[in-house]
DNA sequence: GTCTATATGTTGATAGAC
DNA sequence: GTCTATCAACATATAGAC
């Protein structure tokens, strides 16, 4: 085991500090920043409280790494997908495919990093420049400007009506992500239970990209 | 000055009442339901902090009124607006302009409505039962009924894809209000600042009604 | 590294004077 | 109705034993 010190009473190396690194996700994403106790927390961990404190120094840090862990999986795949090399319908399916599959695995998502958008603005930043190793910014104005250009051919092929490349990621990732983040607002208005919106999101795989890019014809 | 009665040291009747749910409506859009002191709302508005408990006993019961408030003037106009006899694209016009005026005044509303949903799932139920005077879902179920027939009819005309009402309402709320929600992450990841987001909007108003009817063309 | 015990500061809520 | 003063409970954080 390379890079492994003789050391007393751990099981596994790392482990405690994952074990509550993974209970203060949990906790986060379900009772929000503010809504958090740190014991709570510790009971979830299945460790004392004081131990938060010795790994993570406080309420702030700690719910700072979590943040910067989800927003870490979550807003890379919109540049990457955006990116690569692919046809623009391909890049919306895609961009459809990954975000609904990994909002339904963690429905929480949205109103989390909604909120903390809110509370703390300056955090996203952070986050994104921790990712990424450098200011996101200018990634992100490539990003936009290579996707641009992908519009403006099918645009001046009349293959497609034109649309900034801000609102098209806008509008792609409104459809995408507003569902989950409305959801209790949905199943009480629109009469859906729990497997009925999981059905919803099953057919929605299928047929926003459709309405998507149907959106966008001449 | 009917139903008056002689009191003494009140400026007007109802004014401290109203000037504290005012203030805690600012306070709790702000900072959310569990980031609220009480406190700074007294600040707020004026007042000292036990007047707070003396008309709304207690925290619990102002941010209830405070949510009751805010969810009786946004949840009805879907009601309305799609209720009403005009056409199908009309409703999507008003129910567009409706929107994004409502939001672009109160921008904090998505935010906080999602983040209130989430943590309180019972308390819309409660909320729209006090609005509606009655169990509000047995009045969505017909409004969606209505909307489908008018939907139903355009297909069989064929002027229209098929779609479901609640598809329909999902998609185009969807649209509406998620720029808002996420504005702080729009501002970053796509570079706008305030008054860019202010002519985004100003500019959606009205692209975006034509987008949407353009999405469910055959 | 992990625990118990405790210090320190907030926060919601009440008592009681005016 | 409105204020000041204060309580009791809680939450974050630290000290120190093991």
């Amino acid at each position: 085991m390379p890079g492994r010190t003789l050391r007393a009473p751990s099981p596994r190396d790392g482990e405690t500090e994952q074990r509550i690194l993974d209970a203060a996700r949990r906790v986060f994403l379900r009772d929000g920043t503010a809504g958090t106790r740190m014991q709570e927390i510790a009971r979830e961990a299945g460790v004392n409280q004081a131990l938060l404190h010795y790994y993570f120094r406080s309420k702030e840090r700690l719910s700072t790494a979590v943040f910067q862990q989800i927003a870490g999986r979550i807003f890379p795949t919109i540049a990457q997908v955006l990116t690569g090399p692919s046809s623009l319908d391909d890049k919306i399916d895609r961009l459809v495919a990954t975000y609904l599959d990994t909002l339904a695995a963690n429905p929480f998502i949205p109103a989390y990093i909604i909120s903390e958008l809110h509370h703390h603005p300056d955090r996203i930043q952070h986050a994104l420049t921790g990712v990424m190793g450098s200011d996101p910014r200018p990634v992100m104005r490539s990003v936009l400007q290579q996707l641009g250009k992908q519009i403006d051919e099918r645009v001046r092929a009349g293959k497609m009506r034109d649309i900034t490349p801000q609102e098209f990621v806008i509008n792609l990732l409104s459809l995408c992500v507003f569902p989950f983040a409305a959801k209790p607002m949905f199943e009480i208005i629109l009469g859906m239970d729990d497997a009925a919106f999981k059905r919803f999101i099953r057919q929605r795989k299928k047929e926003l990209p459709e309405f998507f890019r149907n959106a966008l014809k001449p």
